[in-house]
Order: structure tokens, then sequence, then C-alpha cells
DNA sequence: AGTGATGTGCAGAATATACTGCACATAAGC
DNA sequence: GCTTATGTGCAGTATATTCTGCACATCACT
């Protein structure tokens, strides 16, 4: 359900990294100048969307994450699995392994975590989203 | 530069898989039930941004992707991992490899793609796009 | 109490997105 | 030539996104 657009992102990446914070701080933090009401009717959006809670602290609020940034990302992949390679994880693992994201010392350590995980259906859940 | 809304994507998504296509080809393979003037309406904002490109056929406009299907894969892998991952592609592995996405024979088939590709600069370009 | 710095609330506004509706043009068949 | 599909052009609407500006509240300090 995230769907985040680019300066919701920014402000939910900023929440995710610092944790709880007030908007003066989101905002010395944001990734690119942004003035403080800009930056404010983000964090209006998000809140309604239910992204991100706040606290009043003194006079001012104190904003944290709600959605957390695994679930958002898990999300965000799944979509674009979907959306670009009919549904298989693999055509997303093999352009980044063809691409030069990779390093060969990234590659073997993918290896070691293929060998890590896999034989038989894990027990544990991973169910939290 | 794509950022494609839903709506868009699904669009550029209907025009990689088919190749040109007219606006009534397009509504009828559109992964869900759409009216022509919406579908039409998409197709201008796409033109506007130069995503696809239409020719004259006898009375009907032919539209193809210029965006290619890759480009824009790459794109938004990218934009993902750095959003996400501290632009780390690593993240975006280990959290596929830990999900439900990936079968055991799948990671088999990933192991033996991090292998057959690795040492040094891979000479086989894949400039088909 | 008065002043200034810091926050908030609220009310826009410009642009983009996601549509709808209808008049008009073109091609094909009678 | 006339009618009927089929397709286009254009104008308009609703909502979301990305901002801006300003009045007002609160706290700290003198």
């Amino acid at each position: 359900m995230p769907r985040f657009t680019p300066g919701e992102l920014s402000v939910m990446g900023v929440l995710w990294e610092h944790g709880e914070m007030k908007p003066s701080e989101i905002q010395e933090r944001y990734p690119e100048p942004i003035k403080n009401p800009a930056l404010r009717s983000y964090l209006t959006i998000l809140l309604d969307k239910g992204h991100i809670s706040r606290r009043k602290v003194g006079k001012a609020y104190y904003y944290k994450a709600v959605t957390r940034q695994q679930s958002a990302f898990s999300e965000t992949v799944r979509e674009v699995i979907d959306a670009y390679c009919g549904g298989s994880a693999q055509a997303l693992l093999l352009n980044l392994i063809r691409s030069e994201k990779l390093s060969e010392e990234e590659l073997v350590e993918l290896k070691r975590l293929a060998d890590g995980e896999p034989p038989g259906p894990p027990k544990r859940r991973r169910k939290k989203s």
C-alpha cells in the first residue's frame, strides 16, 4: 500500500534512519534543501495515510514511522518484480548480477547467503508484514 | 526518468510485450478493464513525456514504446536500491533471498549465475536493446 | 510583562494524474 | 452518395502531489 511519492519517501527515509524527530530536525537531514512548510505538508499527508504518527513533546510534535522500512521495501520490490519480470524474482536477480552494481566480492557473499538459507522450507516464518 | 504511474506502467507493459499497436488493441490487452478515452489520456501523457511515439496508419495511430523496458527496469531498481538500501544492491539481494519469493531451485540457479559471470569485466555485451 | 525564536494551523495555488463526454473526421459497405 | 463503424481531438472534472504564506500559540529570556 505504500507507493510513496519522492517527497514522501525522503521523509520516510529520514525517519527510518533517525527515529523520532520534529519537523525542523527532519528538515536538516532531508536529502535536499526543503522549506519548512513544504516538509510539513508531506508530514500531514503521511499522517493522513497512516504511515507516520506523532506525539506532542513540549510545544513541538515529534514524528515517527509507523510503516516499517522492511515492509515498504518488500512491497516495492514485489511491485517491481510483478511489473517488469512477470512476477519472477529471478529476472530481477539476473539484472542485478549482470549490471555493474555487483562486485565480485558481493557475488561471493551472495553465494554464501544462498547456501546458508536453503535446505527444505525454512521453519521460521517471516509473517511480520 | 521514468517514474511511471500505475496506469502508465500498464500501458508500457502492453507495448513492451506486443510492440506497435493502436489504442483499441492496447485496450484489449490492458491488464484490467479500461475505457477507451481513459486509455487514450494515458497515451497522451506518455507521448508528452516522450516514452512512446506514434505513427499514422490509415486513419488510426499506432503507438510503440520509445523507452526500453530494460532501461526503465534498471532505473527503477536503482531507485529502489538508493531509497531503501543506501545504494547497496546487496541489501536487495538479501531481501530477495530471505523472502519466500525464491524457491530452492531458483537459489541453485542463482548460484550458477553468480558463478558463471564473474571474473573480470564480462566480454559479451547485451546491447540488443 | 515584553520580545524574539520556534512551532503550529490553516488556507490556498500550481501542476500532474486519472479519468469522462461529445463533436468531428475517416474508411468501408451498401 | 449515404450510412455506420471506428478512431481522433478537445475540453472539462476530480483528486493527489508539491508546494507557499501568514496569523497565531508557546517557550525562554530579560
